[in-house]
DNA sequence: GCTTATTGTATAATGTCTGTGTACATTATA
DNA sequence: TATAATGTACACAGACATTATACAATAAGC
């Protein structure tokens, strides 16, 4: 399990692990009839405390993603199509795009790098 | 002064605040010798406490932004160019920036939309 | 079947963060 | 010199994040 959190950053561990956790599930990684680890493994692997990892999972299971049972674990589930993404979360999401697109940019990186940044993530969705 | 902040975002206000102003910034909105408005007037326009707005002007001139001065305002800076980008910060930026592509993914937005999202930051940051 | 170990869940405790209230310091302007 | 406009300092209440601890459910082994 390839997961890495920044404890000092200002968001909080849970949802950062939920955000990676979901990026590997939308991309395939995590394919439905899979086993996360239990939360006790990845809350060593994480050096957090496994009620935290039990959080993210279950913010992923309100998502549909996941089936948690005890003791069994985690289960990837197969997601139904997404309904009609709510607007304002999808306007606040393109706006949090834009913001660490332009943070970058004040943080001393090229438009030319970001610009190949974003392709690169183009190409990863597309596929 | 066209910002907007959602109250209700798990991000806090304050940190809305600075990020959006620092989009303004880096992009020439806010040119060096503007004047930001007073923080209890912005504070009025966005529902928050002016120490909210207070809050975040103080973030960006710690980042070199602003000079803040008592009766004067706020005043932006020809902030120098800035120095080599902390490569861990940058890391976690294009983390993010690649967890909330997936997540308007999981969100039920195409790929092609995304694409097209993507495309239009490229064209505001190159230009 | 029964026991046990493994897993997620529930709840409380604790520290940190966010936003606000209020008083203050500074200084441009009249 | 007085006044008003502006940022600052600091304390407080409430919310939030993380941890500690006890519990409930259930697969596995016997």
């Amino acid at each position: 399990m390839l997961l890495r959190i920044q404890l000092d950053s200002h968001l909080p561990a849970y949802r950062q692990i939920a955000d990676s956790l979901r990026t590997l599930l939308v991309d395939g990684s995590l394919p439905p009839g899979s086993l996360l680890p239990p939360v006790r493994q990845l809350a060593l692997d994480l050096s957090v405390h496994f009620n935290t990892v039990a959080q993210a999972y279950r913010i992923l299971a309100e998502e549909g993603w996941l089936d948690l049972r005890r003791r069994r674990g985690a289960l990837v589930l197969k997601r139904d199509a997404p309904k009609s993404p709510d607007p304002d979360f999808t306007a606040s999401l393109r706006r949090r795009l834009r913001e660490i697109a332009w943070e970058m940019r004040a943080q001393g990186i090229s438009a030319k790098e970001i610009a190949h940044e974003l392709r690169s993530i183009v190409k990863g969705i597309e596929s």
